[in-house]
DNA sequence: AGTGTTTGGTGAGGTTGCCTCACAATGAGC
DNA sequence: GCTCATTGTGAGGCAACCTCACCAAACACT
């Protein structure tokens, strides 16, 4: 858990320069891998209710990352979509977080980083259902 | 990430039956740890401003989980210490987490959860430090 | 075609866990 | 005794969630 607040705290600090939040960022990935794509979908992916996922797009928005669109397949829907400024910044923020990451994990050798990986991913299959 | 996330919210379920949130939990253990303290050392552990420890403190206190008293040293500050029921509360959710935490990491063998220990200790040491 | 139910997004308003600023009481140094 | 730092707290604010109520569109059923 401490390893895990600390690079959560190393996260939020690599993104500060662009003035993001670490919940922001989140939003921009989601969007940004699965463009363009519903709100409802959003929020599914984010795990919260689909209200705040207004919240969310409606900052992104005003910021000009990404920007709605009607659904052409259903006119009660909205899309999201990055924009131009969104994708590059997105880039970016992907490009200085695996640099942190780098760095952070640097001091282990690659054999413990492949074995973390094994363990972690381990961990991640048999949680939700093993129980 | 995700690991932790998973952890995270496993923990907050176990929580649930005390009507306990994490937040308070880790209060009420660091409470637990230093007992009696003073609210400010509180608010250092918890890596949170005072003022904030004034309102957790609050929310303890007035479940009965921990008492506020004068600390006999400096009539400014307040102490807290564990109530005999805070203390119960505190070892039966020390029990329960572990029991839990027994659960999650049970897939793994002996062997991995060394490992896991190891690679994530050495984590903590360079991390803070090392950049 | 008409009616009833479900679904997608949003306005309004609440909760939680933080924060800063201001302040009274106390302690510490001169 | 005057000044300055420190301790906890009232007041008020913010971010990231939530639920409830609502409208418009889509869908299901007769």
């Amino acid at each position: 858990m401490e390893v895990a607040r600390g690079l959560r705290r190393r996260f939020a600090a690599t993104l500060e320069p662009w003035g993001i939040t670490p919940h922001e960022s989140r939003a921009l990935r989601v969007i940004g891998h699965h463009e363009p794509t519903r709100l409802g979908v959003v929020a599914q992916h984010l795990r919260i209710a689909p209200r705040s996922v207004t919240d969310v797009v409606d900052s992104l928005e005003g910021r000009g990352f990404v920007a709605r669109e009607p659904d052409p397949s259903d006119r009660r829907a909205t899309r999201v979509a990055l924009t131009a400024h969104g994708r590059r910044v997105l880039d970016e923020l992907d490009t200085a977080r695996r640099a942190d990451a780098e760095g952070y994990f640097a001091d282990l050798s690659d054999r413990d980083r492949a074995t973390l990986t094994r363990i972690l991913g381990r961990l991640l299959d048999d949680g939700p259902s093993g129980g």
